[in-house]
DNA sequence: ACGAAAATGAAAATCAATTTCAATACCGAA
DNA sequence: TTCGGTATTGAAATTGATTTTCATTTTCGT
């Protein structure tokens, strides 16, 4: 189905005259090892933790390929760290943030899909990404909010 | 129409249990007297281009009491730097940024507004804020890499 | 005017991101 | 396989926006 990463990582760092090193390969496998969003910190701790040793920059310095290779999306949200997110094996997709616990809801929206290629049309601009993004309350911390209220009212 | 932007910031600033001072009122001028997307670093080079003497911190500290009140709206673009927009002056809306030249486009869209609503239902999520971002190429910039690619095969 | 509380601003701290640079590793050519 | 030019590494330093500190000054209700 999907072109290996491994492959398409080392076809990319082959491409633009880069070298194949064991620490990129230590920290693609950690990257595509988790599911979340993870920032150059987690990555760094993952690796770390698993006896291995990378230093910062060069997982830092990793992450810029492997998005730029397209394996990669970096997201922000509101706390100011770069997150990337594994594209491979997962759809293009936005992003519902809840500003109590972090919890982060995807979603992917056909209709926005649409509006947007009307709006760039309209604005006769030439897209290379965009995002989403919808900060709120999710409904968990919504509840314990009110259980909280009413222990406070007792 | 509207309630009087000072009024509401002093209304606020009471209501809080703060002080109102020079500075602050300083400051709110000089906001309100821009209709961009200004960065704190903006707003201290505007007032101290007028002759007047504010400290950086307390510029932004007092537009994050502004943002506070609803009178400005803090965006963050791709560079990492907070901008704030007044939110009287202009009605609500998202924006395409040109990766290029960084010319800002706002657009709103219904179409939008109304599937966010759908999508907070769906998750069963209370929204506070959201915001659509759209980068890519403006017309003028894509105008020009055209002029400059003709250029070069001569 | 008094005095408690808040504000100011210069400087320092914070903190993720990025750069520096000497030492090391990679890899194609011979 | 060795060689040698080039890229990489990583610890430490730097950057740059943001935020905090704290001594001094200002505000404002009484
Ligand atoms: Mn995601
Ligand atoms: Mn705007
Ligand atoms: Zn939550
Ligand atoms: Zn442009």
């Amino acid at each position: 189905m999907n072109i290996d990463a491994h492959q398409r990582f080392s076809d990319f760092i082959k491409s633009a005259g880069l070298k194949g090193t064991e620490q990129r390969a230590v920290i693609l496998d950690a990257f595509l090892g988790t599911d979340a969003h993870v920032s150059v910190d987690d990555l760094h701790h993952i690796i770390s933790n698993a006896d291995k040793k990378v230093g910062y920059a060069t997982v830092h310095r990793t992450m810029k390929l492997i998005a730029e290779c397209g394996l990669a999306r970096e997201v922000m949200f509101n706390d100011g760290i770069s997150r990337f997110e594994n594209t491979l094996d997962s759809s293009h997709h936005h992003h519902l943030i809840c500003n109590d616990c972090g919890q982060i809801i995807e979603f992917s929206s056909k209709v926005m899909e649409i509006e947007e290629k009307r709006l760039a049309k309209k604005y006769d601009f030439e897209i290379e990404s965009h995002h989403f993004k919808i900060f709120g309350i999710c409904k968990s911390c919504r509840d314990q909010k009110k259980r909280n209220n009413s222990r406070t009212v007792l």
